[in-house]
DNA sequence: CTGTTAGCGCCTTCAA
DNA sequence: TTGAAGGCGCTAACAG
């Protein structure tokens, strides 16, 4: 039979009270009291029922996710997986709430940081942007005793928990790897070929750390590719359809393009448009209608993923971890970069 | 406030206990009594608090999971998975338990699963051998009302609630698009390659489907590639070497090589050793302790994976939710066909 | 500082 | 057929 406080407070000879005052760490205790109901929670390996506790406290965990208010697909996707999450729970004792961000703008993140500061929850996501003041309003947080996981796009060298995102520089070297394959042949070679990367902004840190992983693959093991200069086309689907079509009629014999941030629809339809003689391979990220149905009708060859829904449930468990004190499975909560082709589609 | 039991009693005027035997269907309430209380618990949205429950029951969920006690690096890290559920099994209210059964022995797990049956656990999950009394003996199980999950390989036509594995038919078209992709030049063309299937065994059905995809993708889409007859390494690494060393030393020009089960300590061995002028492009199955470093080495191109881990865990929430009348989140529960290269190793 | 007591939401005897 | 009462393991007043 597993052992409860009772027999806890029974070999210790004290009463319930004292056993949850040591159990929890409040005041109230004299250190030898302590020490003895320490030493026999030790003898007994013990372990709260935290369901049990729970239910005694009527705890809710109240969670806060700040969202950068931004409508590309990905991250409207985002922002349904946590509403799911709020559908949910009831059953799992949470009460997430949403606040949505202008995106790309620190000082808006740092204000709504602080504000939630002053509401005092259980643990706060938010998808990060990499700038001075929003590693201090995070600082201020921790302070508070607040856990905190970075969603997406992370903050370095910050006290932050947990960071539920993937590895943009890893990504980077897949989808080099990946374009270096497609467009290499080990049986010939040394033809060059040109590829052209299309990202949201160098200003972000995941565009910047894709682009890093991606050159530096190319650089490395094909010498045969050179990487054109970086097109910015601000995640936006209009920008990035002129980008690139532009960029497929100065270059018709372009051989690949490495799409690293949002806006996939308007590149899309560039390279439909520009029916270039040969269509150039086409790397993107983020599974969404647009590239799903791009993916299936041939004219992308491969997408980079990552699961959002994972990213927001790996984020609640880690948030009501550390709200209580206790480990994570950290392989469930290692976010993978998908790579899906046509044939693996979920 | 969530409406409780003491809301519906108050106002359908009825003792606690009648709600309870309302809400568990169990006997001894008058027809219109029952039917009172449903209406009033309909009326107010209630949701029975789970967690309390299963306190007041004191419930964990026994479930037994039916493992081949096959020597290969998946099946030994899939036992590893379980143990490691094992050991959270206090925190998680379950109570689970190991059967090994030899490999490939349909008689023998026909018996596991009646023996099992015998000792009614809340939930049964095991690696099915795709055989009409292994389907029998789930029915079996489905009738006596015990919930039952495939586990890595499936019983389709059967009555299991639940499969947690990965589509293999998808994912040999995977493997098989990453091996047109990675031998095919777009600009250039024609010449005619070599391909060689490593199989275990054609009489396994995850084996079958797999060569299945990857033929057809192949067939249909490289026109240029051949694939030789299938090798058989009955899973085994030692045999896995000599016959794919033979097949090499045969075609020193062959210019691809699919692994679709175990062994590939064998095949990794033949490839170093048999030092072929090119080295064949090699896509194989699971990430284990070999295919990682093979990844590493360039010995290896592309290993596809399913996440043992993730499907025991998915088992684990699936066997509950059947257990409870539950729904589960779709998503959560689809286990992904990875595929890992070098640079996107987690 | 420590103990007593009454719950949290639900289930389960045991009587009526 | 129904209800009253006690308890699951833990916590939180409120006394002492």
């Amino acid at each position: 039979m597993k052992p409860t406080v009772h027999d806890i407070a029974k070999i210790a000879g004290v009463s319930l009270a004292t056993v949850d005052r040591v159990l929890n760490d409040r005041p109230g205790v004299r250190a030898v009291t302590r020490s003895k109901v320490e030493e026999v929670i030790a003898s007994l390996g013990y372990v709260r029922d935290l369901a049990a506790a729970n239910l005694a406290k009527g705890r809710t965990y109240s969670f806060t996710f700040i969202l950068p208010a931004n409508d590309n697909s990905f991250m409207i996707g985002l922002h349904e997986e946590v509403r799911g999450a709020i559908a949910r729970s009831s059953a799992e004792r949470t009460d997430i709430r949403i606040v949505d961000v202008p995106p790309f703008d620190p000082e808006a993140l740092v204000a709504a940081l602080d504000k939630v500061l002053a509401e005092k929850p259980a643990g706060v996501a938010f998808v990060a942007i990499d700038a001075p003041d929003v590693r201090a309003a995070a600082g201020r947080l921790r302070e508070a005793g607040i856990p905190i996981v970075t969603l997406v796009s992370d903050l370095p060298d910050s006290p932050r928990d947990h960071y539920a995102g993937i590895d943009n520089i890893a990504a980077g070297r897949t989808a080099g790897s990946l374009m270096g394959r497609f467009l290499s042949d080990p049986l010939t070679g040394g033809q060059v070929r040109y590829v052209t990367v299309l990202a949201g902004s160098m200003l972000v840190r995941d565009h910047r750390e894709r682009l890093e992983g991606f050159s530096t693959v190319i650089h490395d093991n094909y010498p045969d590719i050179r990487i054109l200069p970086v097109l910015e086309g601000r995640d936006d689907p209009a920008l990035a359809e002129t980008t690139i079509y532009d960029a497929l009629r100065r270059h018709p014999d372009m051989a690949g393009i490495y799409s690293l941030g949002a806006g996939n629809r308007g590149l899309i339809r560039a390279v439909q448009k520009a029916g270039t003689p040969r269509r150039p391979v086409v790397i993107a990220h983020e599974l969404t209608a647009s590239t799903r149905a791009a993916l299936m009708d041939g004219v992308i060859d491969a997408v980079l993923n990552q699961d959002a829904g994972h990213e927001v449930r790996s984020a609640i468990r880690v948030l009501k971890a550390k709200a209580d004190g206790l480990p994570v499975i950290a392989a469930q909560e290692r976010i993978r970069i998908d790579i899906f082709l046509k044939d693996n589609l979920p």
